[in-house]
DNA sequence: CTGCGTGCAAATGCTTTGCAAAGAC
DNA sequence: GTCTTTGCAAAGCATTTGCACGCAG
């Protein structure tokens, strides 16, 4: 054992389209699109298999969490800028925002210290308002 | 079936003991804090019966639901004003906030309609905070 | 008394894991 | 050929539900 992480991280068939529906799709996915997505183009892919590879690319970075509350985890493409997101509460999926406001730090009392902050807009999305 | 709503609700030794865990904790709670803040003083209570009333007093609107970003649902009193959370990395505790910002409108694209947003912070509260 | 509420255990839904077989290199 | 990855099915967890008994009203 030379090196102590380095994993060997093999190209499959399956890693390939997972990789794809995160490329394709330019939004936050959760393992079950992430599956739909996956399996479209492609043969039969399992579930399990979802789950290994999204962790494996989280703990690669090539992947970052989006934790929606109330909702199960999402996954991303990492590396973008600071942003945060807007969940439509008619389809149900979530974009990206660009920009970010000010001035959290002055929301935590005194002797809080403020590293990190989330904002998550709910609303109505463009084309569910348009359909309406 | 005269009125179509208007739960009975009984007034039980459990509902009783849970209803104490949320005022005197006075901070967001998990239906397993829940059980081990009602199940302190009191004999035995099934976490079954937790999560019925939890449900139960959100029906009512007696609480309502937090949710936190990878944590499991926390619920707190009813009735506060506007307000978000704090969450400390370094005990897990949620902490309430006062006030808030304005500009959120503003995060979305065009023809997104804006509803609601959730704001967290993250950091050290200051009980951690000292004791470093 | 009459039912609603409770407790237990089984059911559910989502995520993870074990193991043998298939595939990458 | 060797060693990783896959697929399936079983195991884990958190939450919900069915059912018979117990307690509030």
């Amino acid at each position: 054992m030379p090196s102590p992480d380095s994993a060997p991280n093999r190209n499959t068939r399956q890693r390939r389209a997972i990789r794809d529906a995160f490329v394709t799709a330019d939004r936050p996915l959760n393992p079950n699109e992430v599956l739909e997505l996956a399996a479209a183009g492609h043969e039969g892919i399992g579930i399990a298999t979802v789950y290994r590879n999204i962790k494996n690319l989280v703990e690669e970075g090539w992947l970052t969490t989006v934790e929606l509350p109330g909702e199960s985890a999402r996954y991303e493409l990492a590396g973008k800028a600071h942003h945060h997101h807007f969940h439509c509460k008619q389809c149900g999926k979530v974009y990206e925002l660009s920009g970010c406001l000010s001035g959290f730090k002055a929301m935590a009392p005194e002797g809080f210290e403020v590293t990190g902050h989330e904002v998550l807009l709910y609303g109505v999305c463009r084309s569910c308002g348009e359909a309406r």
